[in-house]
DNA sequence: CACTTGACCTGTCCGC
DNA sequence: TGCGGACAGGTCAAGT
């Protein structure tokens, strides 16, 4: 059995974010405690100028929790890779991986993290579109404005790197992580290696159709699990047993019968059809 | 500027 | 059984 770590992508995200926006809208933070430094810093402001604020709605960029608070301050919460965002209705769900606790009047958010890769920072609503987790993402794939010609935009900037590195470039399409690429270069028909400035018209037109489908149709299955994943209630998701190519080494392509590899392009462990995806 | 590599972290797995 | 090292991967800083 293969060892995967965590990846929260785009329908992960969203799945805690829909979750937690119904039911965290007029809560007030009460505190705000990290018991590893990094975790939780502020800018341009200070953690205690969020005691008393009530979350107005929780939005998504790309990977990363939008909190906003009170219309003029705003945490932002990427997971990275092992990080949980869990709701705490009973105070039972700190443990040995907690980092960070955001006490509210009713209830709290426990920030779980095992590698402290993950980061919550505060700051005003000003400063949260030039923040550096989010200046320079790309564009949202599930907009109604994404379309083939804004990711041909976007991949043009990229020349001899693979299209498995651009997809995996936040600046290129928001949200998109290991797992999805690999489904979405699957899907495409598109080798993982393929230099960006060799594709044709026709494979971005086949990228960007199954960028919104791959992450559509796991936002409906709840999202992947690989280990630690967990949306805001503690459930994991269902999406990997759909999934056509990712931790799938070894077994059968679904569309030809020929067995999926394993190999390494950009860095990273990537899993496709060697004949689905010979070009 | 384009691109690659290393650092950040911890837990698990594999080979010796 | 114990232990060292490779590996897992999102992002940024530093290097080529």
């Amino acid at each position: 059995m293969v060892h995967y770590g965590t990846m929260p992508e785009l329908p992960e995200v969203e799945s805690i974010r829909r979750q937690l926006d119904a039911v965290l809208v007029g809560r007030r933070l009460v505190d705000l405690t990290s018991s590893w430094p990094k975790t939780l810093v502020a800018r341009g402001t200070t953690l205690t100028a969020a005691h008393g604020l009530a979350i107005d709605g929780v939005d998504r960029r790309g990977k990363v929790l939008i909190l906003g608070l009170d219309g003029h301050l705003a945490l932002l919460v990427h997971l990275r890779m092992t990080g949980q965002l869990l709701l705490d209705e009973t105070g039972e769900l700190e443990g040995p991986k907690t980092r960070c606790v955001i006490t509210m009047d009713r209830g709290a958010l426990v920030f779980n993290d095992q590698r402290k890769f993950g980061r919550l920072v505060l700051l005003p609503a000003s400063l949260v579109a030039e923040d550096p987790l989010l200046a320079r993402m790309g564009p949202e794939p599930l907009e109604t404005s994404f379309s083939a010609q804004i990711l041909s935009d976007h991949l043009r900037r990229h020349r001899s790197i693979s299209v498995k590195a651009a997809l995996l470039d936040q600046s290129t399409v928001a949200g998109i992580g290991n797992i999805y690429a690999d489904e979405i270069l699957f899907a495409s028909e598109v080798n993982p290696a393929r230099r960006c400035d060799q594709l044709k018209r026709r494979d971005i037109e086949r990228l960007a159709t199954a960028i919104v489908a791959v992450l559509s149709r796991a936002i409906n299955a709840g999202g992947s699990t690989m280990r630690d994943y967990r949306d805001a209630n503690g459930a994991q998701g269902n999406y990997l047993e759909e999934a056509a190519v990712f931790a799938r080494t070894g077994q059968p392509c679904r569309r030809c019968s020929a067995s999926i590899i394993k190999v390494r392009v950009a860095g990273r462990g990537t899993h496709l059809c060697p004949s689905c995806q010979s070009r």
